[in-house]
RNA sequence: GGGGACGUAGCUCAGUUGGUUAGAGCGCUGCCCUGUCACGGCAGAGGUCGCGGGUUCGAGCCCCGUCGUCCCCGCCA
């Protein structure tokens, strides 16, 4: 074995000595075959009966304790850790072997299980009763030291993480993220099939439909100057299998949207797309209640048999101030009733507008500066909006004020001090927002206004109290998990930039019945309400869906009322309408987003965790280094041509 | 498109008021070690302080620009 220095061009320049320190020797593999995985060792594999019975495990080297004439190797596969001992008088050559052995070299390790001797046990490890004793190791590959050890917990910076992704995948923390991963979409999988669901795919090279999100385009060769698009969701082909009779379709599919990312949005996405014939929202929402279970089944978690509890679009803003409410935090109460006419005089609030009120668990228990300090952050987040607060803490000190403290915190106390199992005093309570008189104009009186800004508040404190009230520790248990459906959103919503109606959810959502039965669909855009729903988990969006327009005249006017001529509609939906025309059974369907599901499961803090080959923020792989430039030569054969922009 | 945080050794980070030769832990290399399991001991290597410009006698530190990563707003039917 020759040890120095590696002489190779790629390493003299990279200045990396630590490149193949020792050349070794490599083995092969030959006819050898794993008989064990790692993790799965037990007291029960041990050749108690001394027949020399030889197990043969494969792996990489996680860590290498090395005591001279005995040294230990941590091996690890996808199952766990088993730790290997070399001895240099059982096996002089399987030893000096191990000498040359780094982390992450690939070895394999034939030689007999024993239980290891008293005290020499390790309670930390699954595989930590026993050990084997190697009596040959092949070296199948070395490596060079990596970047990051997969063996550490400390996980590097995301940069490093991604562009060596085989690298960070290969730690346990990801290794179960995707057998999590799998397990719930087979779960899944599995359900929807059992219901009588066919999977059928659809296309991903399909037409650009200038709704929504941006598309990602493909370039067409054989047609100079036309392109396809990737489908944002296969929202149309799912539709149109229900127009020829599949009955009840799924698919887990692939979506695309070229729209700015975040920590739980990934410009190529994976939804649990699902469609009926002839639905009843119930139906629909029993059809993903019925696979959400399956799923937090396979991932150890068993979910009440109880209905998700549903709301509507209208009682999640007043009550939560958000479409899509956390159900672990405390709902805000509307305390106008509270306030007497005096009081309002004198605290010059507008009696046309909610004043809602919301607590902070235990921030009674904020010392005298933390609570200033709160209310100097609260000033700043609301910063010039009209709106204000009053502190109930301080108003009982007031006595101008305390009947008001009294009778909030009578009302708060019946609706709102029991939180998680835990009553809290009105000392819990912090903040009760109030519109400020004279500043109307920011938000035109409209209450809404004031209910998503307060909303939108009581997510930020609930995020800056969280670690220290506990408020969203993970017991892993069906209680950690608070699902809700968000029913009858509305079906337009008033773009104030092109002063037009535009789609809430899509433009193939049906309107209530009652809402053409009425008129409303024609005289009343903004009181349409549409059969759209979404389902919610702990303040996440995880999917939405709707019934659809199945006749050609409501689709007509829908796409009519979003100021879109008959022409332009047939020019983009033409085929669509067509289908419409051939008898079309009534439909609706859901999507959820697997990505997210899983990332909750797996108690993460971003989509990348879950996706074995994520993007950055910046749409960019950095393990690939995508997208790049392309030749001269393949621009011109699809008849394209770069401009740069200034 | 806007706002914020970060960028110093392979990794995690420290670096004082702008002042001599930029440090620590882990990792890595060599040697020693038969019961370790985050092994230990001794010795050592390793730096374009993201990049470009400016201010200054002097810049890791100050200023301007730029690139990258992360988070948020807008956006995501």
């Amino acid at each position: 074995m020759w040890r120095g220095r590696c002489l190779c061009r790629r390493c003299a320049e990279q200045g990396q000595s630590s490149y193949n320190r020792n050349i070794v020797t490599l083995d092969f593999l030959g006819t050898l075959q794993r008989t064990h995985m790692c993790g799965d060792l037990r007291s029960s594999h041990v050749d108690s009966a001394n027949s020399g019975e030889t197990i043969t495990l494969m792996g990489w080297v996680n860590r290498r304790r090395d005591h001279g004439n005995l040294i230990f190797l941590d091996l690890r596969d996808r199952s766990g850790i088993t730790q290997v001992v070399l001895d240099k008088e059982i096996a002089p050559e399987a030893h000096a072997k191990a000498e040359a052995a780094r982390p992450e070299y690939v070895v394999a390790v034939t030689g007999v299980l024993r239980a290891r001797g008293e005290g020499l046990a390790n309670p930390n490890m699954a595989t930590g009763e026993v050990e084997l004793v190697a009596h040959s190791l092949l070296l199948l590959n070395d490596a060079k030291t990596p970047p990051f050890s997969p063996a550490e917990d400390a996980i590097g910076n995301e940069e490093v993480r991604l562009k060596y992704r085989y690298i960070d995948l290969r730690r346990t923390e990801m290794q179960h993220n995707f057998a999590l991963r799998s397990r719930v979409a087979m779960a899944i999988r599995n359900y929807l099939v059992s219901q009588g669901f066919l999977e059928i795919e659809t296309p991903f090279m399909t037409r650009s439909t200038p709704e929504g999100a941006r598309d990602y385009l493909v370039p067409s060769r054989v047609h100079p100057g036309h392109f396809y698009a990737l489908p944002q969701s296969p929202q149309i082909f799912k539709q149109i299998l229900m127009i020829s009779g599949f009955d009840r379709y799924f698919q887990i599919a692939r979506c695309f949207r070229d729209e700015d990312l975040r920590a739980d949005r990934q410009p190529e996405f994976t939804q649990i797309d699902l469609e009926i014939t002839f639905p009843q929202m119930a139906t629909i929402f029993a059809t993903a209640e019925g696979f959400l279970r399956a799923a937090f089944n396979a991932a150890g978690i068993t979910l009440s048999d109880q209905p998700f509890i549903q709301m509507t679009y209208d009682q999640a803003i007043t009550r939560y101030g958000i479409d899509k409410p956390d159900m672990r935090l405390p709902a805000m109460v509307d305390l106008s009733a509270t306030l007497t006419a005096e009081l309002r005089e004198t605290l010059k609030i507008d009696a046309a507008l909610p004043v809602l009120g919301f607590t902070i668990p235990r921030v009674g228990e904020m010392s005298g500066t933390a609570r200033k300090a709160l209310v100097s952050e609260i000033r700043a987040t609301f910063g010039d909006t009209g709106l204000d607060f009053l502190d109930v803490a301080r108003l009982r000190t007031n006595e101008t004020f305390l009947p008001l403290a009294e009778a909030i915190a009578a009302k708060l106390t019946a609706e709102q001090l029991v939180f998680n199992g835990e009553n809290f005093t009105t000392e819990d309570l912090a903040v009760v927002i109030t519109p400020k008189p004279g500043t109307p104009a920011m938000w035109n009186y409209d209450p809404q206004w004031i209910y998503k800004r307060v909303g939108a508040l009581r997510l930020e404190l609930a995020k800056k109290f969280a670690d220290k009230h506990k408020l969203f520790e993970q017991t892993h248990t069906a209680a950690d998990f608070k699902f809700l459906w968000v029913t009858d959103f509305p079906m337009y919503e008033w773009n104030e930039e092109s002063k037009t109606w535009d789609a809430a959810h899509h433009p193939f959502t049906s309107p209530h019945e009652d809402d053409i039965i009425s008129g409303r669909l024609v005289n009343d855009k903004g009181a349409v309400r549409a059969l759209a729903y979404d389902v919610v988990l702990n303040g996440t969006e995880l999917g939405s869906g709707s019934i659809r327009i199945h006749r050609k005249d409501v689709q007509a006017e829908i796409f009519r009322s979003l100021g879109m001529s008959d022409e332009e509609a047939h020019n983009r939906f033409g085929f669509f309408l067509d289908a419409l025309e051939y008898g079309t059974p009534p439909h609706g369907g859901i999507a959820l987003g697997l990505d997210r599901i899983v990332m909750i499961l797996a108690g993460a803090q971003s989509l990348r965790e879950v996706i074995a080959f994520p993007k950055t923020a910046k749409a960019i792989d950095l393990m690939v280094d995508a997208p790049t430039p392309v030749s001269e030569q393949q621009l011109r054969e699809l008849s394209l041509k770069t401009v740069t922009r200034s």
